[in-house]
DNA sequence: AGTAAATTTGCAATGCTGTTGCAAAGAAGG
DNA sequence: CCTTCTTTGCAACAGCATTGCAAATTTACT
C-alpha cells in the first residue's frame, strides 16, 4: 500500500506524497516533473511537486534517469535502492514514437575497452527506437 | 583555414563565427556555451553565442553531445557529418577530476541485446571516470 | 570602390525550469 | 484535543535559452 512505503521511510503521509508517489507506481516508465504536474490536475504547486521529487530521491524511492536530451527524469527504484545509495546500471530506453523512457532492468551497461590512460568508473547507455507498444 | 569552412558553409564570415570556429578547432574536449562566452572573453552577447552555435549545428559543423548530467555540450564535427545529418555513434567520456568531456572516436558503442518488441534505431554511451591528463 | 540588398548582431523583453525564505496550513504524537 | 514538528503555497529570485526588432555588418553587384 502507498501509505505503508511513506511510513516505512519515516515521511509524513500527506496528500501530494500519496498522490506522486501512486502515479510512479502505475506509471509504466519514466515521470518528468511535467507529467506529474499535468497528472495531478495542477492540485499541487509546483514547488511542492519539486520537494517531493527530491525527497524521494533523497529516501531512494525513485530515482534519477540519465537522458541525453537535457529533460529531468525520475523511476521507482527496485528494492536493493537504499538511502542515499542507487543501483542503477541498467540500460534506459526512449521510444521515438510514444517518447516513454523505460527502465530495461535486465540489460545491464556492457563494458567498452578505452583508449590507454582511461580510467572508467562508471558507464551510462541510452537506447532510442521503437518500443514494444508502438511497433 | 578558418574562413573556408565557413565559405564551403555559405555563410557569411564574421568576427563571432571566425572566433568560436577556432576555438573548437583547438579545443580538446567539448565546449558549452558557458565555455565559450568566457573564452571569447565577454566580446560578443550570449545570444549571438546561442545563435552561431545553432547554425553550426544546423550545417554539421559542430555537433550536440550527449551528457546525462543536464549540461549542453558542441564538439567539431567529423567529415561524415553533413547538414541536418549527424554521424555520432563514438562514446563519450567525462573526466571527474577535470570535468572535460572528450569524443572517443575510435571506441564505438556496443550493441546490446534488448528485450523481445524493442526496436534499437541508436544509442548512446557516457562513460565518467578519470581522463589520461588526470591520471 | 560604392551602393543596395540580405544577413547578422545586440539589446530588451519574455519564457521555462528550478530554488529559496517565510508565514500559514497540516500531520504526528502524546 | 492540543502542542510540536513538518510540509505546503506563495512570492521572489536565479540561470539558461529564445524571440522581435532596429542598428550594424557582410555580401553581391555595378
Amino acid at each position: 500500500m502507498v501509505q505503508d512505503i511513506l511510513k516505512k521511510n519515516q515521511l509524513s503521509v500527506t496528500e501530494s506524497r500519496l498522490k506522486i508517489l501512486d502515479l510512479f507506481l502505475t506509471a509504466q516508465g519514466a515521470l518528468a516533473h511535467a507529467d506529474i504536474e499535468k497528472k495531478t490536475g495542477e492540485s499541487f504547486d509546483r514547488v511542492t511537486i519539486y520537494r517531493t521529487l527530491q525527497t524521494f530521491v533523497e529516501k531512494g524511492i525513485i530515482h534519477h534517469i540519465p537522458t541525453t536530451d537535457n529533460s529531468v527524469l525520475y523511476a521507482l527504484c527496485k528494492e536493493e535502492c537504499e538511502a542515499g545509495h542507487h543501483h542503477d546500471n541498467h540500460v534506459h530506453f526512449v521510444c521515438d514514437q510514444c517518447s516513454k523512457t523505460i527502465c530495461l532492468e535486465e540489460v545491464t551497461v556492457p563494458q567498452v575497452k578505452l583508449p590507454k590512460g582511461f580510467n572508467p568508473r562508471q558507464a551510462e547507455m541510452v537506447v532510442h527506437g521503437v518500443c514494444d507498444d508502438c511497433k
